[in-house]
DNA sequence: CTGAAAGCGCTAACAT
DNA sequence: ATGTTAGCGCTTTCAG
């Protein structure tokens, strides 16, 4: 590997006008600053960003750290993430949190985020507990649907709203007894599906229909294929069900795979709505009705509150934000009662 | 930010012996390393993994860069290195590649490929010619559908085999004329979507059906909501297309939607084919039949190409590798002709 | 405008 | 079993 010293022999200089010249940072004279350039053209010379940034103290490159890279919400989010990162003049580098392992944030990963600006860290399988070991780190803000400690930033999604809003729509378009696919009940982690499911409770209260706890339907992995089997189970087991809300696309995505397998039509039959509004949503058939959280409104906010925690007078508050929410109607709901 | 002297002092050790405990590479006596562990617990300390990279001459993570975070090939692909890659008991880190702009590889972005012990490189958006600036990096494997420099691992996906294979089954199944969804003609440069055209060519050739050049459909861009439109305008132009196939899932799905959206019933009017075998695809409606490139051969090769590159005597000689591949008949084909 | 010395935080190698 | 010295490759500071 070629270093800065070699470059700076084979030029005739010292490695400060080497540096000075591929930094930018001082003034150097034309003639010196092309012999240089040559030399680093002929050795094929490139900066050692490990050296440069112990030396500096920074990185330039922010981190987001998610807990799967095979899941439609969180490539979006990526995507999202590297856009909005990209006008600050740094790189995003996107790390698995190698989700739900006993130590989940071990000593090394951890470690890791040092090497970083900044992380935007999207936290589901972590119990708090776990968050507060996080301590003087680097500037961090959490998204998710999970309780977190108070000092953090912390952006999540209008959880209860979005689900009051997609269990009151197909209530109101009809649907007497709705099923939902990967609703939890009880205390203690309140994490997405908990705040979910109060939402569909919501919903039924305001409309005066006694929510009937059979219809919460727990699901051990919020993916597709799960859905799938365990909604076309529960319809065959309760056939008076008449609306199902899947507390994630993917879990509503396989829910009309289950009903198409159960042999109910949608929406007439059975309505169904989800939550994240992703893509495929709007191409699949029938075409997913869903409750958008605006993603980009909590990535927008997620980049403006690190940039502010790594600025040079961080704020002293941690902001505690929760995105709108708006429903998204589709052919998976009827368009009348 | 606590630094391992200050461990050292509170500690009453040297910063050796603090070092020696955290990496574990000297024996240290119990009750100095209690007194260290205490102290490292107190000052809550944790070690500057750019300082120890530094020193180390490596850094214990590999990159994976692709062109798109929100594509669920990528997503995918990136899961399946970071399971590989977990067994080496190193750490994936995915970076976006600023794609498609005019340097995709710009000088920085070539240095930051330092940082990493090894590197897996989607190339989509790369020409050669940019290809062949990065020299004596670090060891590099390239996946992707694209003609790259001999002196590079390279995996690629079974592409005009894949396409044939689809193509052919459309044909057998009693299509006439079948469009290639994002297809093109022309020499240069050899992607992803000229060999897929190959390979319809080949299927027609095979059949002793003439290939109608109209049949080939040019699209920008390759996401559904492009496909969606093109295919729905291409059908309304030439109503005697009865097979579509597209040459990735997302350009199938699309299709479907088009297809839906243009009055065709799929697969009786019209049968449908796509290329990558997304898991999305077994769980839409129709189900979609497509090509499985064998994802999970084409990581597990790719992981042992770098491993092998990052060994004390790499290879002299570069593999070039071409995934199997093999059709996956769902709904969206007919049974019989 | 250019250079020499010092040091970012850590660990390999050599003492003790 | 622990400590001291040197240096990874770079940039900041201080001189010229």
């Amino acid at each position: 590997m070629t270093t800065m010293t070699e470059v700076a022999q084979a030029a005739g200089v010292s490695v400060m006008t080497v540096s000075n010249v591929l930094s930018g940072r001082r003034r150097v004279s034309p003639e010196t600053r092309k012999r240089v350039l040559q030399a680093v053209a002929e050795l094929d010379y490139q900066v050692n960003l490990t050296a440069r940034n112990l030396r500096y103290g920074r990185s330039g490159s922010i981190a987001l750290l998610v807990p799967q890279f095979d899941h439609a919400y969180f490539g979006a989010l990526g995507a999202r993430v590297a856009r909005a990162v990209a006008d600050l003049g740094r790189q995003v580098v996107v790390e698995q949190t190698t989700a739900s392992q006993e130590g989940e944030l071990s000593a090394l990963s951890l470690a890791r985020l040092h090497m970083y600006d900044g992380a935007i860290f999207s936290v589901v399988g972590l119990r708090e507990a776990e968050l507060d070991k996080i301590r003087d780190s680097i500037p961090i803000v959490l998204l998710g649907e999970r309780e977190v400690p108070a000092r953090f930033d912390h952006v999540m999604m209008g959880n209860i709203e979005g689900a009051r809003l997609a269990v009151e729509h197909m209530l109101n378009r009809g649907s007497q007894r709705v099923l939902i696919a990967g609703g939890r009940l009880g205390q203690d982690p309140l994490g997405m599906s908990r705040a979910r499911t109060l939402g569909w409770l919501t919903a039924h209260n305001e409309a005066g229909i006694p929510a009937d706890e059979n219809l919460i339907l727990r699901m051990g992995q919020l993916d597709i294929a799960h859905a799938r089997r365990e909604v076309a189970a529960a319809v065959a087991a309760d056939p008076g069900i008449d609306g199902v809300f899947g507390v994630t696309d993917d879990v509503a995505i396989g829910a009309l795979a289950g009903l198409r397998d159960a042999g109910r039509q949608v929406p007439e039959d059975v309505q169904v709505v989800g939550f994240d509004n992703l893509e495929i949503g709007a191409h699949i058939h029938p075409e997913l009705t869903s409750i958008d959280p605006s993603s980009d409104w909590i990535v927008d906010n997620a980049v403006r509150l690190l940039q502010a925690r790594m600025s040079d007078d961080p704020p002293s508050e941690a902001e505690h934000l929760v995105s709108p929410v708006r429903l998204v109607e589709r052919g998976s709901t009827r368009r009348d009662g």
